[in-house]
RNA sequence: GGGGGCGUAGCUCAGUUGGUUAGAGCGCCGGCCUGUCACGCCGGAGGUCGCGGGUUCGAGUCCCGUCGCUCCCGCCA
């Protein structure tokens, strides 16, 4: 960092200090981190932004009255001679530990009350009692690193699309519901009572609007808003990398996101993979890895057992596919399989609707050890275990499903479970890749419609006589198993974009209703273009090593949709309600 | 909307089969201490056992309800 600009606080950063400076007198100012009072010496780690300097406090010092006062979280301004510690005082476990600051005066610029939990220690603490003090949670290191590696995130991308050509332009907050599926959140208009504005999902039209006015480039860091059920992965409002391209094609998007990607990384003190990353497409990643988000840092690749089981008697088996269900399994690997680990195991596939688990150990002699082993042809056995290349030892996980999606997410979680639970999953590693060719609709047979898999405004290939062989023109990005990001070429022409809202079963008044603005804009000449959004918060967890995304954002919501630390949401006044309209159907919470 | 886990001192937790005055470590307060860096030693304060109801001679402990936090399913890219 570069030195503070001298003012009577400092004239120094105290994490900065080294032995270059001894003999210097300089002045430093932060919070009181831990005290050690020894009645003759009192010895203060003061902690700034940059780190952490020992403070001695001698008695002869006019400052050492001051120091007697102090306490943890005290703010003080101190000045003094930087010293060489003697050989035996040295602690080389602070960056600053071979001098220290030998205090002549200090200023007390603010006293503390005692903390509710410790800033000085990275144990548990309860979260809601970190959120409620926020303030003081964000002082601890671990949640400092966070927010600079957010910030060096950030910083890459600006740099990376600022050199690029790029524009960043912002769009608004206040708009109208934009169809990316989930629920809005909803502002009343004062001046059209009755009215609302909606949050946006995402800047989806704006941006695609920019193209067609052409901007050409654009992005913005995006906070998008969803009224939906939170996860530890998922806030009310989120921070998305949003970015669009004209007269591009697929290759175009993904290898810019391959190049931001890799730089972003590169900031963040990772080795992206060399690009260009795998592209694998949607049916061969539900297949294999039974996810449309796979984690390929650990095999266990999922195979299908149809042909291996073709003749099989096994009522299960034989039921299944003579109803045009599906068969698949993986090899789990030499695994100790009790009874209790298969009934956890099959937990985890009943939790995503199939029916149950078939397992299996291979035995020494040839034989399994399974509740199916007398239902099993030998050459049931046989085929399976040459498919699934088993070896002596080896646990053996099958599902049979009507559903071939069932079975898919089944063995998808199955697969996550194996890994997890024999610790399969290289921590050191990361996995880049693209998932591509989804298809355009997926039926809804609660609803007996058509939904779009990724919004409606992605560009289809195909014919719509039949809706369910549409592919898409969308990506999805997959770092470690988890989805950070996905995009598409979009829909250029009027006729087909109105062809999509028809087969989603969206009427030409509703259309014209909701998008007429978007409907409008392709008629006047909408160049070609795509782009993507990445989930920064997602992004920021996985690099700074972090289970919730709630650790990297520095005021979440609790997973109520709750902020202990401002009480939002809380009721507003009658007069406030009045004026925009609105009457509760409820009473106010207290 | 559904399922699991949790709720005891400021923090992290223990608390037996329902039994007297609810404990520990850290933190805090006071005292001592001139080289510590998780300083040390001595002493002390600190509790609506989330909340409400019930069972019981007696509830932190059992039952019912409720609130909050959290993970997951549904939902949501």
């Amino acid at each position: 960092m570069r030195p503070p600009r001298a003012n009577p606080y400092r004239d120094a950063w105290a994490g900065e200090l080294d032995a270059a400076r001894v003999g210097e007198r300089v002045r430093v100012a932060g919070w009181v981190h831990r005290r050690r009072d020894h009645g003759g010496v009192i010895f203060i780690d003061l902690r700034d932004r940059s780190g952490i300097v020992q403070l001695t406090f001698h008695p002869e010092s006019p400052a050492f009255a001051l120091a007697e006062r102090l306490r943890p979280e005290h703010v003080v301004s101190a000045s003094g001679e930087v010293v060489r510690r003697e050989e035996r005082n040295v602690n080389p476990n602070l960056k600053t530990g071979e001098i220290e600051i030998s205090v002549e005066a200090a200023e007390h610029l603010a006293e503390s009350l005692t903390p509710p939990f410790p800033i000085d220690e990275d144990g548990q603490v309860d979260e809601m009692i970190r959120l409620r003090h926020r303030m003081l949670d964000l002082r601890r290191e671990t949640m400092q690193d966070a927010m600079v590696m957010r910030h060096t995130v950030n910083r890459a991308i600006r740099d990376y699309l600022n050199a690029n050509d790029f524009l960043e332009i912002e769009t608004p907050i206040l708009t109208r519901s934009t169809p990316e599926g989930a629920r809005d959140f909803l502002v009343p208009s004062r001046l059209t009572p009755g009215a609302f504005y909606a949050l946006p999902q995402s800047p989806q039209l704006f941006k695609q609007l920019l193209m067609m006015s052409g901007y050409e480039r654009y992005y913005q860091i995006a906070r998008c808003f969803r009224d939906e059920d939170l996860r530890a992965d998922r806030q009310p409002e989120f921070t998305q990398l949003d970015l669009e391209m004209a007269f591009v094609e697929e290759e175009d998007v993904l290898s810019t996101i391959e190049g931001l990607l890799t730089r972003v990384f590169e900031a963040a003190g990772f080795q992206a993979p060399p690009a260009p990353w795998p592209r694998l497409g949607y049916d061969e990643a539900m297949l294999r890895y039974g996810s449309d988000k796979p984690d390929t840092r650990f095999a266990l690749e999922i195979a299908d057992l149809a042909e291996a089981v073709a003749g099989t008697e096994f009522r299960v088996f034989r039921g299944v596919l003579d109803g045009g269900g599906v068969v698949r399994g993986f090899n789990a690997g030499p695994r100790e399989a009790t009874r209790a680990v298969a009934d956890q195991l099959t937990e985890v596939v009943k939790r995503y609707g199939a029916g149950g688990l078939v397992w299996a150990v291979v035995q020494e002699d040839g034989t399994w050890r399974s509740p199916v082993a007398k239902a099993l042809s030998d050459a049931d056995r046989t085929n399976i275990e040459r498919v699934l290349q088993a070896k002596a030892g080896d646990l053996l996980l099958i599902v049979a499903d009507a559903s071939a999606a069932v079975a898919a997410t089944a063995l998808g979680e199955l697969r996550l479970e194996v890994a997890r639970r024999y610790d399969l999953i290289p921590a050191d590693r990361h996995e880049l890749l693209w998932v591509v060719d989804f298809p355009m609709f997926e039926y809804n047979a609660a609803e007996q419609r058509w939904d779009a898999l990724h919004h409606p405004f992605t560009a289809p290939v195909g014919s719509f006589d039949d809706p369910g062989s549409l592919r898409s023109r969308g990506y999805d990005i997959v770092l470690d198993g988890s989805e950070i990001g996905g995009g598409s070429i979009r829909i250029n022409r009027p006729e087909v974009q109105q062809q999509v809202f028809t087969a989603l079963g969206i009427s030409e008044e509703e259309a014209e209703a909701r998008f007429g603005f978007l409907l409008d804009a392709l008629k006047y000449g909408a160049p070609p273009h795509g782009g993507l959004a990445l989930g920064i918060d997602r992004i920021v967890a996985i690099l700074a090593n972090k289970d919730s995304i709630r650790d990297v954002i520095a005021f979440p919501k609790t997973a109520s949709g709750a902020d202990p630390l401002t009480g939002a949401p809380a009721a507003v006044d009658a007069a406030q309600l009045s004026e925009v309209g609105v009457k509760l159907a409820v009473p106010p919470p207290a």
